[in-house]
DNA sequence: TAACGACTTGACCGATCGGTCAGCTTTTAC
DNA sequence: GTAAAAGCTGACCGATCGGTCAAGTCGTTA
């Protein structure tokens, strides 16, 4: 039974997705120095000697959840082209952004907590692969703006725009539901608000909904 | 030798300032619980027995620590009026939460912090004075909307596009400057990314900049 | 000078921290 | 059946946590 394709996953398959699980819940909420081994283990209904057995240690523990996080949003995220339509593809990043603040809340708040840190676990990717990926969106939506196909908008200040309005409503879910007064944010307030920022930030940069 | 006015600071006055710039570099990086008195006094450049001598107790001092920093983000903010522009108003509220990121990120991540952990300790600000004033803001918003003044954009998500946007130059300062390749912010970088907020931001309302 | 209140601090407390390890049970391989 | 491998966990380690306390020092006032 070492086959997880023939007989459902492993011992070590399972333990290791629950502990990944409760370790994002608390890392998320305490940052790296606030949450405690303890605290995971408790989330993950195992015992603390369990979970250092699987992990090996807390940092190692840590690391491995931001690499998990980072892979994941690069999957998540569909390469674009010169020829395609700005008004689209700013569109679908929007919403795509979005949709990751409801789906993977904690993995937004793990990484937001990070760089609240000061970024020490990710400086190389930050200055590494996520630079590269900026310089080349901001290229293209560069070449628009020259093309007369969108605003001459700063695109490495728009990314950042995008990205912080949508990730406000992962990180910052708990001040949206205090202010807003309601119990939790449903599929109609993430859809409302998906809207509202398409409409802003497209016709902000000159362009038209399709 | 009692009196501030007259003598310079008391002994009780210099200290706690000393104790409180400390705490806040402490408790803006590792959020409550990461936090530790010992890394506070060391920052203060005192012995942890002194530093407990005039706070009391972490809890005392992290919750002092977010009230100064409430009081002080209300004062920096203006009333506004319906007979007001609604262009002078929406920049000028840009304009001003920028200078905030700029000359107090530590107050703007060790909310950021709260907020990350569930507000523990603003929930009745959150749901108290901050949402009174949001809906305050937000009435004001939709009648100039209904008077065709500017787009009828939702007010309430209006304002958390406008407060993530310009505070992501605080709180998330490690990732902008780990992108851009900078080895800090500076006053030229603060001055661009406010203009390009306010070029997207006012004419996605439908508004032109005065 | 004596006395007082504000200030200072090292020593110490029980609790918890991250991590190790020996010894146990269960599963797997032959 | 049996040995090896994998999984499991209570007991324990030194370090650090938030916090207390007693014994000071210090400047001011009477």
């Amino acid at each position: 039974m070492n086959d997880s394709s023939a007989a459902g996953p492993t011992v070590r398959e399972r333990n290791e997705r629950r502990i990944f699980d409760a370790a994002e819940l608390v890392f998320a909420r305490h940052g790296y120095r606030g949450a405690s081994i303890q605290a995971i283990a408790a989330a993950a209904e195992l015992p603390k000697s369990n979970v250092l057995y699987y992990v090996g240690s807390k940092r190692r523990l840590y690391v491995a959840l931001l690499e998990r996080t980072m892979t994941r949003w690069n999957t998540a995220l569909s390469d674009i082209s010169e020829e395609d339509d700005p008004a689209t593809v700013i569109e679908a990043f929007i919403r795509s952004k979005m949709a990751l603040s409801q789906t993977h809340p904690l993995s937004s708040r793990l990484f937001a907590n990070e760089i609240l840190q000061g970024a020490p676990f990710l400086q190389e990717t930050l200055a590494g692969s996520m630079r590269e990926w900026v310089e080349s969106r901001a290229a293209i939506f560069r070449r628009w703006a020259e093309q007369g196909r969108m605003d001459p908008v700063d695109p490495v200040w728009l990314i950042f725009l995008i990205w912080s309005a949508t990730q406000h409503y992962a990180d910052f879910e708990a001040q949206v539901i205090g202010i807003t007064g309601q119990a939790q944010l449903g599929d109609a307030d993430f859809a409302a608000a998906s809207d509202c920022l398409c409409q802003v930030i497209l016709k902000g940069c000159g362009l038209t909904q399709a």
